[in-house]
DNA sequence: GAGCCCCTCCACCGATCGGTGGATGCCGGG
DNA sequence: CCCGGCATCCACCGATCGGTGGAGGGGCTC
């Protein structure tokens, strides 16, 4: 039995949702919350398997609820996971969610099925999102792909993710068995092609370009 | 009509797959390559609306051949949209497959609806993922939830990420109203607490940690 | 073969950085 | 009230870095 803990601060999306989970035979939803600071305190007493939590509340909000919730869980020993279940949000209010640590993302207009299915799956460890949500995370992974930036050698790359770690030219130099003056030259060149004038934002630019 | 291109280096794959889509009456297969090079010509030559590509092949892989039909694509103007269609590989290939700007990533385990389903998704102009695939990017952009590194003073936060535009410690200074000093100290403290020896890999860890 | 890019190496310079060891004042918790 | 953390600043040192202006050899293309 997956026990859940339903958080809105509108009466009547929780007693919907209520309904719904309740008539599952493998879903019990054993309180409901109004608020953050009532979620939080909720899960500490109940230790819920899953939270099916609203984003837009008064007071402390979804995101930093749920950071909250998986804080305390975890310093707990249990596994409470939070699914955020909300409207449409832009694509902001969606990825600090998932940074906050939230398993899954469904939005209200999904169909129930799919709701119940979601709760399911992150009951089970697995993750459930909204297919706009998926196109979201994939677009962010993907970003890099489209840009192609200057073409740097394969000899300033290797010297610029060794600058990344941190190691000094001589240190670079030592690992890749050539003198600290060729690195110095491979480093200088990356700076031309990156357009940048020091190693750390030669590091960060080539992060943003997506070619390191 | 959904026009897809199967790409696979194994006869009985391809066979397999070709019979499954084409039962479907709303998916048919042009074209079927072997390799990453034909499937590049093929689909220069067909413009197919999605392409079902496995990741290991001999020759250019299947990363490579997404990358190059994308961009001949988007030359063409034309929406070509490449679906991975592999067994289990680990997080590194999976990651950049999505990179390389594939729509969906599914595994060849999965049942034939979810199959079909997923080529009807990304059609649609959705994205497919397997599970596994949800649950490793929820991971990647949720990380920096769980870890919480060590807690850099608002100061110190403010020196890093002029650091990471490449601003050298005086001129930190001037853009906070400081002394250059004060930012060397401000640095040293945030080397320390982040357990680095120099501003790059200060910054570097800093981004790991998700602090910055 | 000429031209071009990549990789390798050198010497030399001033600028910047990392590190030490201080100092002062403010503020909030025990 | 005092301690600790934060922010501000100073002087001084050696190490490292950024930058210049070279050099030679290998590989590729036209």
């Amino acid at each position: 039995m997956i026990r859940a803990l339903v958080v809105d601060d509108h009466p009547v999306v929780r007693a919907g949702l209520v309904a719904l989970f309740d008539a599952a035979d493998d879903i019990q939803v054993i309180a409901t919350a109004s608020s953050g600071e009532e979620a939080v305190a909720l899960v500490a007493e109940h230790r819920p398997d899953v939270v099916l939590m609203d984003l837009r509340m008064a007071g402390i909000d979804g995101d930093e609820a749920t950071s909250r919730i998986l804080a305390g869980s975890a310093a707990a020993g249990t596994s409470t996971r939070v699914v955020i279940l909300t409207t449409y949000e832009n694509d902001d209010a969606i990825l600090s969610a998932i940074s906050a640590g939230a398993s899954g993302y469904l939005l209200k207009a999904a169909p129930e099925e799919e709701l119940l299915a979601g709760v399911r799956a992150v009951a089970a460890g697995e993750v459930a999102l909204a297919p706009i949500v998926s196109r979201l995370l994939v677009q962010r992974a993907g970003a890099r792909a489209v840009v192609a930036g200057p073409a740097l050698s394969t000899r300033e790359l290797e010297v610029l993710r060794l600058v990344a770690e941190g190691l000094s030219n001589r240190e670079i130099g030592e690992r890749l068995y050539v003198g600290e003056a060729t690195v110095k030259t491979h480093l200088l060149h990356a700076f031309t092609k990156l357009e940048v004038a020091d190693r750390t934002r030669a590091v960060t630019r080539a992060m943003e370009l997506g070619v390191l």
